[in-house]
DNA sequence: AAATCAAAATGATATAGATCAATACAGCTT
DNA sequence: AAGCTGTATTGATCTATATCATTTTGATTT
């Protein structure tokens, strides 16, 4: 649940777009051929909350289903914790990514969602974005679309877990925030990871070390420049042949 | 690809139920809520074909996204093409299960789905099934619950991927299977694995052999009897341990 | 600026699982 | 029944990545 009673946070807020047709990330959160006096409708709907600072909670696991959530700005890792205790990070989530429809199936929320930097985001109520759809076809069906995108993206990731080596995993990460970047129209090729090394190589399958040694490894064959979380990529074509490329001439 | 014109199949055609109310996994399809006459739309959608032979393909990665389906009996399995051109196995289907919600998102199916054994399948046209969902508010929501459903699944795969040992994958699956041939009043303790070793062994992101090993590991250890595919489950719990136990005692 | 602390990088070593190779076995075909 | 074909099992070895240990760096506190 977001703790929207702890707000000492005084650092640069961004000041939020009061209007859905000002977001920047519209695009994604809406269907496009909305008409105005929908649009209208679904504007009432979300809410805009106050920023989160890093490591506060969207939601946690068992909460009840109430919302799903886009990211304004700032970023969002969502992970489940295992029989043994051991957290596994199933997500990050860039600005204009929706996230939170882990809830629906259970009514309740089977990951935990925490800002990973200061985060901004518009909270859409699930039963009125339900309503709305009853009335408006389009949202209905943008509602389902976007609900399975999660699952492209998840077997994605399923793919990438079962059959890549560690230099295509982090290659594979590096590419895709690059893209979702570039999305958002920020820059592809300079970006900082808003994630540590640590959930890096929980999400991908593997231990801290091996993460930092195939950033070393990348940097070396100038593939890119890190510096910490500082990326810079100098040769996306590499990057890109090294994933598909089962023979990795090292 | 695949051929879908060899239908010299004349076995154990198993006879259909014309009518969803005489199915034994609606359950699963159908709100239970659902008034008599609801029901008699939804069954109006629903298309009973002839069975599929094993290999035959339900539909191919490319389709365009037209329906979902559900498994009344035998089982498929649903896979992806990676840039290598390399299979990805993403889910098996047992009875009572839906799959192919994978198009949804970019109106074409990201997976091939082909059944393993003789299968026979419902098909949910998904345009008549929005319909529905217009008017009748239960099966909108239940809809969804089915996509979210398949999220849910996925990212215990990923989290199996990510933070389980070759043991502890195989053991989840067993039991997966197990639990789910339980919930269609089938025997959780002797079964006939539908897919072959290395199926098995891509689907869990390890090698045939590994898998393999793995089997001979578990008879060792009185896990449980395996004969090929026969498998005979003698200590479910002595499984659950093991992969709940990072600390396993050899 | 010295001290403390956590994240990241690097090195040395161990090991789970991959790879390579041989064999066993069941289902088909002839 | 003999041969063929593909799948599964088992064994021997190799290697990518984990694990353990140390150092570097940068941030925060005193």
């Amino acid at each position: 649940m977001i703790k929207d009673d702890i707000v000492k946070n005084t650092e640069t807020v961004i000041s939020a777009p009061v209007s859905c047709r000002d977001c920047r990330m519209s695009a994604l959160c809406i269907p496009l051929s909305l008409k105005s006096d929908e649009l209208y409708k679904l504007e009432q709907v979300i809410q805009h909350g106050n920023p989160l600072q890093a490591r506060q909670p969207v939601f946690n696991c068992g909460d009840k289903f109430k919302a799903v959530y886009a990211v304004r700005s700032g970023s969002v890792k969502s992970f489940c914790i295992d029989h043994d205790g051991r957290e596994q990070v199933t997500g990050f989530y860039l600005p204009g990514e929706i996230f939170g429809w882990d809830g629906l199936a259970e009514d309740q929320h089977q990951n935990t969602a925490i800002a990973l930097e200061t985060t901004s985001i518009c909270e859409i109520p699930f039963d009125q974005l339900e309503g709305l759809g009853a009335t408006i076809p389009s949202i209905q069906k943008h509602v389902m679309r976007l609900i399975s995108r999660e699952i492209t993206t998840d077997q994605k990731l399923i793919a990438l877990l079962a059959g890549n080596s560690a230099h295509q995993r982090l290659a594979s990460l590096l590419l895709s925030i690059s893209a979702r970047l570039a999305r958002q129209k920020l820059s592809s090729t300079r970006f900082r990871l808003p994630m540590s090394r640590g959930e890096i190589s929980n999400y991908l399958g593997l231990t801290v070390e091996t993460v930092s040694r195939a950033f070393s490894y990348f940097q070396r064959k100038k593939y890119l420049v890190v510096n910490k979380k500082e990326i810079e990529l100098l040769d996306k074509p590499g990057l890109e042949r090294l994933i598909s490329n089962s023979e990795e001439t090292a």
